[in-house]
DNA sequence: TGACAAAACGCAGATATCTTCCTATTCTTT
DNA sequence: AAAGAATAGGAAGATATCTGCGTTTTGTCA
């Protein structure tokens, strides 16, 4: 589905949202199969059956500019035993975007007042 | 099943000729992926259905001293883009194991002679 | 010979990323 | 408004290795 430029669809939505919250709690950057985990649990599941979705999903909003990725370094993989993780972090045209995206659709897009920074 | 010690079973056999056939054929190790490919085509499959049946025979033949491992460098894997491997060689005691394994049960074990190795 | 225990087998799934192919949806243009 | 183009979604599988759990097989001992 085509699209006009700078929108973000619901699973990118909740990829920045988590890549955010993420950021917030003091994650410097995030990876594919650990935002799969959370958005099957928070999300009700529905977006994202597939992983192949989400990887697509990445590449896209990676080229528009509103994620950032580098190769974990191998050698931390190595010794964990586990293989290599794509790190993702969130732009400022992402984050613009993402509010954009409030604006423009403020039904389900954070529906809780920011766990973390609520202002006093 | 318990068994004698020195003993090779039918998947353990099968992964010797593959390694060793590839050592004649000049590649210095194999992995446990590539094995997992050959045995599927050329035996009738029936051994090996699940990968986990593979790995932990290989583990236990790496016990036994037939077979010798060690990481591939993890900068290689970076540069192909894929899954690190494990790089196996078969030691001198798998082969003579092989041998023996040759002299106990000649039905299945090499029925061609030795494609690569023909003395003419 | 029969029973026990050890070991092997098979299934399933975790860990990660990415590709291909087909279907469904949406934007834009006429 | 209808048609066409572009893109997103979904299923499936390739690439690799390894763990856990329950079942089956087999050697050995009584």
């Amino acid at each position: 589905m085509r699209r006009k430029k700078g929108t973000l669809l619901p699973l990118e939505v909740s990829i920045m949202q988590c890549g955010i919250d993420l950021a917030v709690r003091g994650a410097p950057h995030f990876h594919g199969f650990m935002i799969a985990k959370k958005i099957k649990d928070r999300e009700d599941a529905k977006l994202l059956t597939a992983h192949g979705t989400l990887y697509k999903a990445l590449d896209r909003m990676q080229k528009s500019g509103f994620l950032e990725s580098q190769w974990e370094d191998p050698l931390v993989a190595a010794q964990q035993r586990r293989p290599r993780r794509r790190l993702y972090h969130v732009t400022a045209a992402g984050e613009a975007a993402l509010v954009r995206a409030h604006e423009a659709a403020p039904q389900a897009t954070s529906a809780q007042p920011n766990p973390g920074l609520a202002t006093p």
